[in-house]
DNA sequence: CGAGCGTTTGAACAGCGTCAAAACAAGTGG
DNA sequence: CCACTTGTTTTGACGCTGTTCAAACGCTCG
């Protein structure tokens, strides 16, 4: 099962600039843990004494409704923060989508960061504005009505957020963009992500397969051959 | 036209901690402006040079897509900061719901304050992560699926925030919640803002008064009898 | 090879969107 | 005070899209 590049050093590749200078700027002590295939790494309502970053791999955040229908929040992909709460407890859940490794650290002591370096809550600051703008992106697409609109949305996403790993011998030749993702995710994923059925999902992308605007040479694997359509599928 | 109660200060009433605290320790130099109804603040594309917060009445901050329909991705209540952005342009475009009052502050002074002063980067980053918390709770009801989940969702949400304006003498006589809601916005705005068509919304809006879940005096004033049906509405 | 899971496909149904028109509210001028 | 206007909200009838239920298919791993 290929999902991610595993030995992918945490800031390495050439991603997000704001990333590198979350890395960088918060120096943090912290400690690395593996997680297993949907493997919980913390739970809805427990303490948050931690702060997570995804060092590898892929994290899900999700929501269990009463009638247990499970709603995905977000993925969360290497060099990014998540399990930050302003009250004591964390709010979502969060699972292991395939292999990760996540550093922890202690709320405390970001806190206490925050409060002493001024470069430290200056980066903090800038990573939720960038998780909140990331999140309103999603909500956009998420009103958005159409299945095909938001299935092609979610690819163009991901399309730009993944590419940032396998890229290096790219960024060297120049090329920007490079239409081949690899979900780490199951369609099931996709569906509670986007507030639709596996069904439709996967209607959606042979849909697309056979409209010549993806390629599906495995289920897990999406090229994208026209790009423009997927944004027009976005209308 | 009732909107909001104008002349009320802006961080008067018993509002949410964290905005008093918002308020008080951003001390930050600013005007205000007033803006009509339907008025627009700034546009989506437009240079961030200020960052707003609101004083009296609500904004819309919304964004049009190709084929010209209409997202409004949230609304902002007196106390709340609005148009914070990290690149340079804002993403969205903001609108006065109703007659405004909104202070400014140059983007630049905030920044400086940041950098400056802890206590400003502290504040900021807590209202970053309220914004935060807000919208993903927004996005797990555009998750859901049914209009009625949807409406509860967005009844009960108001109900909560709107509460902390006209609750001078409810805080007085020690009762918590009033489950009275003044609607400032139109259906337009409500389903633009829930991924609805405004018939939908306003068949729901009958289905839960026939059900007894809510009265409507008027259409704009809604009465919640029954906040358990709403809640579960949400399953 | 068979078991188990994830994915795809099919057919029938229900809910929301669309189009159209009526009811209502608020403001304007006779 | 009423007739008229404009904008918002409500209601109705119909068609389409996504959900539901069900079954087949195709991996991967014992």
């Amino acid at each position: 099962m290929r999902t991610q590049d595993f030995d992918a050093p945490a800031s390495g590749g050439p991603q997000a600039a704001g990333q590198v200078e979350l890395a960088e700027r918060l120096i943090l002590p912290g400690f690395v843990m593996r997680f297993g295939r949907n493997e919980e790494i913390f739970g809805e309502g427990e303490e948050a004494d931690f702060v997570y970053r995804v060092v590898a791999g892929v994290v899900r955040t999700t929501r269990f409704l009463a009638d247990g229908r499970r709603r995905v929040c977000g993925f969360h992909l290497p060099g990014e923060l998540f399990g930050v709460e302003s009250g004591g407890l964390h709010r979502f859940s969060a699972e292991a989508v395939g292999e990760c490794q996540i550093a922890l650290v202690r709320q405390a002591v970001l806190v206490e960061a925050v409060e002493r370096r001024p470069a430290a809550a200056h980066a903090l600051w800038a990573a939720s504005r960038r998780d909140l703008e990331r999140l309103q992106e999603h909500m956009v697409l998420l009103g958005r009505r159409s299945a095909a609109e938001r299935v092609g949305g979610f690819l163009l996403e991901m399309a730009e957020r993944a590419v940032q790993i396998p890229t290096e011998l790219d960024a060297a030749s120049g090329r920007v963009r490079m239409p081949e993702i690899d979900l780490p995710m199951s369609r099931l994923d996709i569906a509670d992500y986007l507030g639709l059925t596996i069904e439709t999902v996967s209607r959606t992308f042979t849909q697309f397969e056979r409209a010549r605007i993806i390629g599906l040479p495995t289920s897990r694997h999406v090229v994208v051959r026209d790009r423009q359509a997927l944004a027009d599928a976005q209308a």
